[in-house]
DNA sequence: GTAATATACATTTTT
DNA sequence: TGTATATTAC
């Protein structure tokens, strides 16, 4: 291959960047500028023109996706398969090296991942043990406070705990740390913790993975957090070339734990240049104007404007919805006219705050008759049925594992109740042993009333039959023995309606998951199944089937990161939504939201709508929330106001919440509840509320044109009739 | 063990 | 308001 191939079709920058000496570096990389392109073309560079190796290259992601789509690309344009080139995410990677090094991290071979699920059941059960009222102390807290202290690279001895409060977290994290080291499980941010002090602790391993990774590249580096930050300093020691890329205006991840800081702190710690990709391939310039006026209110930028040497294209629309059905129907015909107009559903997508929002937006779909596919929520290996297999395939590569145990002591039932199990729990407590051993030892011990325990010895014997009938098998044959000898498939085909036979398909699905698992060559798995059951506990499985079928995507917009569509709806663009309620000044996370509201108006390639509704049923209550600063916060040339046609305008644009109606004005008036009134444009109507004081009163009225759905807040100009 | 009823609670999410 | 989970009743 040619090496100017490599640098053809790319601009100067993206040029710089690729050719770039050996050296630190960081990409300030613009939403639309070509940043994965970038990386890996550079990673082709630097075998083709540095001479490194494969076994050289180390590249960092957050999603599994990202780093398929990398790996596929570097092949693509070297045209060959790269064996030996880690590209992962940082669990991956980190995983893969406590998998290799299990020993020095003080971790049994066939240890387990516990997801956020597992987690939380593990906490609860311990909250229990430890007779910790679980309302005043929700487990959901310790396992957010674990996980942050884990994020920060903190275990309980690095710890002072001042209060109360930390004290109690502190305790149990404590017992939950060593309740997974007992059972050979690890969580999320133990994965990275660990893997973190294993390098840290053994000079010598670390000077074998410092020296054969010569070339590291980072993506979205401004969702690094503390431990993985620290992680890569390790590794990458003194010597080695680092390439980050990165956007800290596209950093919404804070939350998490993310630190937008990190980069500029490696541009001192690794005395890094910078090289900014600021040409925008994706949007028009309307759009990217707008983008930069919003963003450009924020403060502690790096510095970044985006431009495009393409068309100025069209205004962004903004509608004002008199509520969010009105906002659902705006976006439901303005994709049934995209649609008429030959276009793919696909191409279009739906952003929203919060994924309770999408709730309406479905309805309008399905009453309009378009096709749509909801991101997020339950993904496949996080399903009640798949979870419960794999539990069972645990169980049976690993004793120890008490979160497996727990699930599957009783599912499906065979008459193992609270009783039975609170015995072997206080028995495992007391002995310090494993549950499963706790269970084989009360059996013994005949401790148990003869049901409860035939039932609990049948249950030993289940899983010791599967373990020796399927030593011989393949993962597939394995995977469907178990989940047929364990009954589970029994269980859920006698689950009735829609959700057994999509539980049983599931599980089907399962076995045909694990027909078409290749175990990676150069990983250390002790077997198969090992390999198999990290891989579902990493790779959380993107779930929905239908993925080709034409639909509207919905999603939130932290979900549409790193996404691009012809066509784009921002909604729910108001105060109290976006940005969030608890994103306001005081918080200081208002600076987040706004990073959130750039990168969802950079999705859009052609053209973005933005809307925001008047009123807006939320929690049962309808509230009155003012258009999203975020939108003043746009050109005023790079916008258009439109409203739909229909026999009744809106109410009067803007001084809406003050005080033409005031409270007492409107009692003195003569209304009541209930009373029908006339006003000016949208007709009669039935008084349903009236609320606040003085100028903040609003006159909430049903009127009758409009149907019932139709709850307008009319602020002034009511007639009583 | 399941079904009915009470209660809490309600950004954003990948691994 | 609607959902997920906990508790209680059968």
């Amino acid at each position: 291959m040619d090496v100017s191939e490599l640098l053809d079709g790319l601009n100067d920058k993206q040029r710089d960047a690729v050719a770039a000496p050996l050296q630190n570096m960081l990409v300030l990389a613009g939403a639309g500028s070509g940043k994965t392109r970038v990386l890996v073309h550079r990673i082709a560079w630097l075998m083709q023109v540095e001479q490194a190796s494969a076994y050289s290259v180390f590249a960092v992601t957050f999603t599994n996706k990202a780093a398929k789509e990398m790996r596929n690309r570097v092949e693509e344009t070297l045209k060959a398969p790269v064996g030996g080139m880690w590209i992962g995410t940082f669990h991956g990677l980190s995983h893969r090296i406590l998998r290799a090094h299990h020993r020095e991290a003080q971790l049994p071979e066939s240890f387990q991942i516990l997801d956020s699920d597992d987690q939380l059941r593990m906490l609860k059960r311990l909250l229990k043990a430890m007779n910790i009222d679980d309302k005043k102390w929700p487990a959901k807290q310790f396992g957010w406070y674990i996980s942050a202290k884990k994020d920060e690279g903190l275990r309980p001895k690095d710890i002072q705990a001042y209060d109360i409060n930390e004290q109690m977290m502190l305790k149990v994290y404590s017992a939950y740390q060593e309740a997974c080291d007992r059972a050979g499980l690890v969580d999320f941010a133990e994965i990275l913790l660990r893997c973190y002090e294993v390098l840290k602790n053994n000079p010598t391993l670390l000077r074998h993975y410092q020296q054969r990774f010569a070339h590291m590249l980072v993506d979205e580096f401004q969702d690094t957090n503390t431990i993985q930050y620290a992680w890569l300093k390790l590794l990458a020691g003194n010597t080695n070339s680092i390439m980050i890329v990165g956007d800290d205006d596209q950093s919404i991840y804070g939350w998490r734990g993310a630190k937008i800081e990190n980069i500029k702190r490696f541009l001192t710690d690794f005395s890094a240049e910078t090289i900014r990709l600021e040409q925008n391939y994706r949007s028009t310039a309307t759009i990217l104007k707008a983008s930069n006026a919003l963003i450009q209110n924020n403060s502690e930028r790096m510095g970044k404007s985006l431009w495009t040497d393409g068309n100025e294209g069209e205004p962004i629309s903004i509608y004002a919805a008199f509520n969010e059905l009105d906002e659902a129907r705006f976006v439901s015909s303005k994709l049934r006219s995209w649609l008429n107009a030959g276009n793919a559903l696909q191409d279009a997508a739906i952003l929203y705050r919060n994924n309770a929002q999408s709730r309406v937006l479905e309805e309008a779909m399905l009453q309009e008759g378009l096709k749509y596919r909801i991101y997020g929520g339950m993904r496949f290996f996080e399903r009640q049925e798949i979870k419960d297999a794999l539990a069972y395939l645990r169980l049976v590569g690993n004793r120890q594992d008490d979160a497996a145990f727990e699930r599957v002591i009783n599912t499906p039932a065979r008459g193992i109740g609270d009783k039975t199990l609170s015995h072997i729990r206080d028995c495992a407590r007391n002995e310090s042993l494993p549950l499963w051993y706790a269970a084989k030892a009360i059996v013994e011990q005949q401790h148990l009333s003869g049901r409860a325990a035939g039932a609990v010895s049948k249950f030993i014997e289940l899983v010791e039959h599967i373990e020796d009938k399927i030593s011989d098998l393949n993962l597939e044959e394995q995977a469907k023995y178990t989940i047929q000898t364990s009954g589970l498939m029994a269980m859920y085909q006698a689950e009735k309606g829609e959700k057994g036979r999509a539980r049983v398909e599931n599980l089907e699905e399962l076995i045909s998951a694990c027909d078409q698992y290749e175990l990676p060559e150069d990983e250390e798995f002790n077997s198969p199944l090992q390999g198999f059951l990290a891989y579902t506990s990493l790779e959380s499985g993107d779930g929905q089937a239908d993925e080709h079928e034409d639909a509207v995507q919905m999603m939130t917009l932290h979900s549409a990161k790193g996404l691009e569509f012809p066509l784009v709806f921002m909604v729910g663009v108001e105060e109290g939504m976006f940005p969030s309620q608890q994103s306001n000044e005081e918080s200081g996370r208002l600076e987040e939201e706004r990073r959130l509201c750039y990168v969802g108006m950079t999705r859009a390639m052609e053209k973005l709508y933005v809307s925001h509704a008047e009123s807006r049923r939320l929690y049962g209550q309808e509230k009155y929330h003012s258009p999203s600063r975020f939108l003043r916060e746009m050109p005023e040339d790079c916008i258009e106001e439109i409203r739909i046609k229909t026999q009744v305008s809106r109410p009067p644009a803007t001084g809406r919440f003050s005080a033409s109606v005031s409270h007492a004005a409107f009692e003195e008036s003569g209304f009541n509840l209930g009373q029908r009134v006339l006003h000016a444009k949208f007709g009669i109507g039935t008084v349903l509320n009236y609320e606040g004081s003085g100028a903040q009163s609003r006159v909430q009225v049903n009127f009758d044109d409009l149907g019932s759905k139709w709850l307008v807040t009319a602020y002034a100009r009511l007639q009583a009739i």
